[in-house]
DNA sequence: CCCGTCGGTTTTTTT
DNA sequence: AACCGACGGG
């Protein structure tokens, strides 16, 4: 690393006063950039830290910052407003006493819980045309739009809409009846704060002197609107980011903040740092070379004056099996540390987590099922939300029943119908147990038992989190339940609550006014990512291409790089190739000095194996910078890539974009394939076809294989050869 | 009310 | 292949 700020670094850091747009390359130097720019103030012009505020997406960032300042400036970092846009956002809450600055933060897994009691209350429970999923994903995308229920009925012109406005509109209010936010809401509503409530606006307004937004691409109209708010009294604002790294347009991220980021801010000095310090000269033209194909993204081209490097070795393996061996292979060789293997989807980690416990190879897995997502931290935490606030009928209906305690179905419709029509929370129904008329004697006993109990934890003192929290675990019969369960696991799971427990101490060590609430806050605005230690253990780091965004490793394995993974094809929804394309550039440019893209000749989706073809941006890459391995031993041929010619040299040219029919006649395909014919197959040899399912290119045939295994392949990518009868 | 089994669905990405 | 919810017997 260098020592010095370079030419266009120094711009940007001393450029003091107004709006500024730093366009930072991947490599560039951006968090020194934010990093110096507010040790600068600090120190040159004494602004106290309490007037800036800087916005990360993670607590990493966040924390990564607070480190680099506090290093640079031996200045305790506290009193910063550095944190993620909903930390932040939930610090304004609670300061401004929203819900009397006692809420609870539901995630995505509490609000599908709540859709799904309102589908259900509202006769729509097993509708094919409302799912829990779709509504969730609809709500959320609305609010980051920032539109209400209320804005929303205006623009109504059919049924599905307007029922589905009844379902947005029920959501709110009960999220609002218990006390509860979710995620877009914790932005939604310091916005409304702030146009509702002129006061409170201008004294945060006039507050911030200095406002600093990372990751700029990534934002949604909400987060666009809300710093506007924020920096419009000083105009002190820098964002920091780069369009060819914006990768969650799914999440409501407009990329178009960045790109006219000059229309809301004419007077906008711009800032280009395109000289990367990270990576080889080999891997950033390999890199600059795919993402130039992008249409929708400002010119620029990054440039190093590291040195050349090995070339981008591009891998041609068997299937995902051989691609985790060959992976582990090439691990165990090196040394260690800073090598990271990414992915597209989360399901491709099997195998590669199989592969490295069998060569015994260290691993450390970023993502999939987060820790504070697995069931049992959810059972202990909601006892933990419940007594913090008793409104919350999520995390009620979550454990009152868990460990088992003859509270079942009927009882809880019972207590919902008796909340509803006396307009409470379900706790309230609880403690109103001697009305629920329509339970035996029997029911009523074991919701007063529930009552005594749980009304016994809210006595319990919190002066010491630690035993609070362990005593909550144990009286409430959880860990005896956890212990006597049947399930696989129970290790693991004890594990985890312990490893909760240790993180309820971890906080009081580190918070002077430690709080249950406050706890419980972090906890739900955490992330996986947020943990992962400074690749300095030697082990390998698995994760999505997703969670790489803002990480560096000496060794980068990008696998699966094939047609119809990534590029991501789903088949409902327009699908984005040009998001796709940065996702791939985001992976390639985390490598320092060794990259490596893998496809394999076959690759399993939804348990069955099917045909894989090289992913068209393999052809996008300046073939001067690859080296190509074939490790299937020339078994393969391979296919031809999508977009034009196999990476490989075989294969005839075809169109950018065009679709490559693997069979020329769907009819004349269905009919050859039928139960008890009998196959080839260039993996599995000989077999028999046992069932076939779907129609045209979502043809699936059952095939038993003479080695005795039964396996489910897609007809148009098998390949599979005819035997006929002799 | 509890527990086991079966069938359908799932996997894109996450604050 | 794995997870979830619906269903039915104990």
């Amino acid at each position: 690393m260098h020592n010095v700020l370079n030419e266009k670094q120094r711009e940007a850091v001393y450029t003091d006063a107004g709006p500024l747009l730093v366009f930072a390359g991947a490599g560039s130097g951006k968090t020194r950039v934010i990093t110096h720019k507010i040790a600068r103030m600090i120190f040159e012009h004494n602004v106290s830290p309490y007037r800036i505020m800087a916005l990360t997406f993670t607590n990493k960032a966040a924390r990564e910052m607070v480190e680099r300042i506090e290093n640079l400036v031996h200045v305790s970092a506290k009193g910063m407003w550095i944190g993620t846009f909903h930390s932040q956002c939930a610090r304004i809450l609670r300061r401004e006493k929203v819900y009397g600055g006692v809420f609870t933060i539901y995630d995505t897994d509490d609000q599908k819980k709540l859709l799904k009691n309102i589908l259900a209350d509202l006769g729509l429970g097993d509708s094919k045309r409302f799912s829990p999923n779709d509504v969730q994903h609809r709500i959320s995308s609305l609010k980051n739009r920032l539109i209400t229920p209320v804005m929303f009925r205006d623009a109504v012109t059919n049924t599905f809409d307007e029922l589905f406005v009844r379902i947005y509109a029920e959501y709110e209010r009960r999220l609002s009846a218990s006390q509860a936010l979710d995620f877009d809401d914790l932005i939604f509503r310091v916005i409304e704060l702030f146009k509702g409530n002129n006061e409170v606006c201008e004294k945060y307004q006039e507050n911030i002197l200095y406002l600093l937004v990372d990751e700029y691409q990534d934002t949604n109209l909400a987060q666009y609107e809300l710093i506007k708010i924020l920096a419009s009294r000083h105009r002190n604002i820098t964002v920091v980011g780069d369009d060819d790294q914006a990768i969650y347009s799914w999440r409501g991220a407009d990329i178009r903040n960045i790109l006219e980021f000059e229309k809301t801010f004419p007077d906008a000095h711009i800032v280009r740092l395109e000289q990367n310090y990270r990576s080889t000269k080999t891997i950033l033209d390999a890199s600059n070379s795919l993402i130039r194909r992008n249409k929708e993204r400002k010119e620029k081209s990054l440039w190093t004056e590291n040195e050349g490097g090995e070339k981008v070795d591009l891998v041609y393996v068997v299937d995902e099996r051989d691609e985790a061996a060959y992976i582990a292979r090439q691990a165990q060789g090196s040394d260690g540390p800073g090598t990271a293997v990414f992915y597209r989807t989360n399901a491709q980690s099997r195998s590669l987590e199989e592969a490295f416990r069998n060569n015994g190879i260290p691993y450390v897995i970023v993502g999939g099922l987060r820790f504070y997502e697995r069931k049992e931290i959810k059972d202990v935490l909601a006892y933990l939300r419940l007594i913090v606030n008793p409104a919350d009928d999520i995390s009620l209906e979550r454990i009152i029943n868990v460990p088992r305690r003859g509270i079942g179905e009927k009882t809880m419709d019972e207590l919902r119908r008796y909340a509803r029509e006396n307009n409470q929370v379900l706790f309230q129904a609880v403690q109103n147990y001697g009305r629920l008329t329509g339970l035996t004697q029997r029911e009523r006993d074991a919701v007063a038992g529930f009552k005594n109990r749980f009304e016994d934890f809210q006595a319990y003192p919190r002066d010491d989190l630690k035993r609070f929290v362990s005593d909550i675990v144990r009286d409430s019969g959880y860990l005896q339940f956890l212990e006597q369960s049947s399930e696989e696991g129970v290790a693991e799971r004890l594990e985890n609550v312990g490893e909760l427990i240790t993180a309820v101490q971890e906080y009081c060590d580190r918070t002077p006014e430690a709080t249950l609430e406050g706890f419980l806050e972090e906890v739900s605005l955490i992330t996986d990512i947020d943990t992962l230690a400074d690749n300095g253990g030697s082990h390998v780091t698995l994760m999505t291409l997703h969670s790489s965004k803002g990480l560096e490793f000496d060794r980068v394995f990008v696998t699966g790089v094939e047609e119809g993974l990534l590029p991501l094809i789903r088949d409902n929804d327009e699908n984005d190739t040009e998001e796709e394309r940065r996702l791939m550039y985001v992976g390639m440019t985390r490598a320092r000095k060794k990259l490596c893209l893998i496809h394999a000749a076959f690759r399993s989706r939804y348990g069955s194996s099917s045909q894989a073809v090289p992913s068209s941006f393999l052809d996008e890459i300046s073939s001067e910078c690859l080296r190509k391995i074939d490790n299937t031993g020339g078994r393969f041929r391979e296919l031809a890539s999508a977009s034009g010619g196999s990476a490989y040299g075989a294969g005839h040219k075809r169109h950018p974009g065009e679709v490559i029919p693997l069979f020329e006649n769907f009819s004349q395909v269905e009919s050859t394939y039928r139960k008890g014919q009998k196959i080839y197959h260039p993996i599995w040899g000989p077999g028999m076809i046992l069932s076939v399912s779907g129609f045209n290119e979502n043809m699936k045939a059952e095939i038993k294989f003479q080695n005795a295994s039964i396996k489910k392949v897609m007809v148009k990518y098998a390949r599979l050869e005819f035997v006929g009868d002799e």
